[in-house]
DNA sequence: TGAAATAATGTAACCGGTTACTGTAACCGG
DNA sequence: CCGGTTACAGTAACCGGTTACATTATTTCA
């Protein structure tokens, strides 16, 4: 292989175009005026040196890395197509960096997040990516932050993109009761910890409450979102000797109703004849499952730009506050009992 | 909001360790014996002050990044998912940051690419995230690039990891034809000038010739893999007041074939009794689909670690060379007509 | 016409790490 | 007891940009 060959300096550039270091500088930032014959000598000699300013360096200098971060626990799931396509596209429009890392949460009391502020102007933090100790700590330094899917402890003001989760949750979890009469709600709440898994559950509970159903722990898994974990639950209960009933399941999201069909399919349980289903999220694939997926619709490509724009507004010291909370729709389609299709979107 | 804080440096930790700073780097770096006690008192010093090593300040200094890009262009499909874990976990594993960005064809000419020598390590390309003349000058300086899912211009040695596509789409297009009589296949070809579109217009091109059908350039469309692509394309196809003919079409991904599910299905098409439809990549949904989606099965995740981890190969100066090819395999399910699903993995 | 303002550029300190080189003390074998 | 290692630690140059401040040339205007 090529041994990497030593990159352009500022000053290669500066000696070649006989100019001073300063005058480069300005030229590549527009940072001060530059006389046209200067410039156009400068446009000459960067273009023939392929000079590219050492990003570390420069980073180095003021302080500013114009990369941001987005951190999360995992990234199983389509879910994140559009979000990181939200987030994707705001980013390159501001020439900015993105770094994306997954941060476990076993791994947190070894190892310091990846992201932060040494390598990052400010981040996004999905759902439970950073414990509350590490938010508070970035956060008191004065490291941007936008929380998405999520929102801070009490004490902290880091603003915040989430969507409605518990209204959203009863009224799904009541057209179950009594639309299709469904008793025995499995409830696959997400990650533990996880801000919209306690939502939802709050939301269930009502909706139980409110018709007279008992709530049994024993529907209740929690695990995560994704598709292996909604799967593996499934198969739990149906392969227990003391097999628990159920009638229904809200899998939390489409991607784990993809794992709750197979399981369902592979014990012979049909579809919603035997078992109601629902997601959250609305993913492309849902309307052509068979049976066509009832879902909530979650505007996250939305969340993600949203959530976006409010950490570049904190990077132009736009001092922005509080929860933006952004609404959720139920779509009701086959797999829960429903005959009809709601009308197309 | 509070003032970003001054960071804290390496030379106040050597003060307030009595140390010098290249006692304090050693001991961060493990790059040499610190003595016991020193050790100590620098671990509590390190953690009362937070100390955190300024990522750029380091980068400077040893002209490594500990970054590698990934540079593609767009990531509007569910293909990206597993794709990304693949990367990301090898990544993270290294202790490597990874810095992801689109670049668009049309924004090329006037913006170099985002990622390159300047702030990484190492680059990821994907398909045709960069134009060859770009390829060849940052091959050019050694920097270390690994290809996926294209291979490099004959004249640069750059290692690449893709997936068989000819054979396999000669194979699943002569299995349209030889077994449910499919003769005029649309083919979504994906975007214009990409390899895995090209090879697999070979291997569909093939499947014509030894099964005596013609090729007719109005079933081929050139767009992209994406959802939303697929959609507008049948969408053209079946509004057209001359209505080309067809009854079979080939999606190119699984993605696009939800978009010509959602088009055919708007039409009143019955698939695959009208038409056989067959995707590409074989997403998780693509079995719980209505029908189920004939489609070949790419191995994505392992696709993207192997490329990651001969890019880290690069990285250390272990010189590799060569294109890797990974095998591919048919699952026929009923979208194609087929009676009876394949076992299941 | 000369002082002041303005425009364009240069000099050199600085950002926060790493590391080559140097120094000192303890240790070792003969 | 002494020359040679070995272990640990310090000094200061350096990485490649930015920018405060200084400088020079040109223009403006009383």
């Amino acid at each position: 292989m090529t041994r990497r060959q030593d990159s352009v300096t500022i000053r290669e550039v500066a000696k070649k175009a006989g100019v001073s270091v300063a005058t480069v500088s300005r030229y590549t930032n527009s940072s001060a005026p530059v006389s046209p014959e200067v410039a156009e000598r400068l446009a000459q000699v960067m273009s023939e040196l392929h000079y590219m300013p050492h990003a570390a360096a420069r980073q180095l200098a003021t302080r500013k890395t114009r990369a941001v971060g987005l951190l999360l626990n995992n990234l199983r799931n389509d879910f994140f197509v559009p979000f990181l396509n939200g987030v994707e596209d705001v980013v390159r429009k501001k020439g900015y960096n993105l770094i994306i890392a997954t941060y476990l949460a076993d791994s947190r009391e070894e190892t310091p997040p990846p992201i932060g502020p040494h390598n990052t102007d400010g981040m996004l933090v999905f759902s439970d990516g950073l414990g509350d100790e590490a938010l508070a700590s970035y956060h008191a330094t004065g490291f941007p932050m936008v929380l998405v899917h999520s929102t801070p402890p009490a004490s902290l003001s880091i603003p915040s993109v989430t969507v409605e989760n518990i209204e959203i949750t009863r009224q799904l979890i009541e057209h179950l009761i009594r639309v299709h009469g469904r008793q025995r709600i499995v409830f696959l709440r997400g990650p533990k910890g996880q801000e919209d898994s306690f939502l939802r559950e709050r939301g269930y509970r009502q909706a139980l409450e409110a018709n007279g159903l008992e709530y049994d722990k024993r529907l209740i898994h929690t695990g995560g979102f994704e598709r292996g974990i909604a799967y593996d639950a499934i198969n739990t209960i149906l392969s227990n000797g003391n097999r628990t009933q159920f009638d229904a399941v809200f899998a939390g999201s489409d991607d784990a109703a993809i794992g709750v069909f197979r399981a369902l399919q592979q014990h012979g349980v049909r579809i919603p004849e035997d078992v109601s289903v629902a997601g959250f999220d609305n993913l492309g694939f849902g309307r052509f499952l068979d049976p066509p997926l009832t879902t909530v619709s979650a505007p996250t490509e939305t969340v993600a730009r949203m959530a976006t724009e409010r950490l570049f507004g904190l990077l132009d010291n736009q001092p922005s506050e509080g929860a933006v909370v952004l609404p959720t729709e139920l779509i009701l389609r086959r797999s829960c009992g429903c005959q009809f299709e709601q009308p197309a979107l």
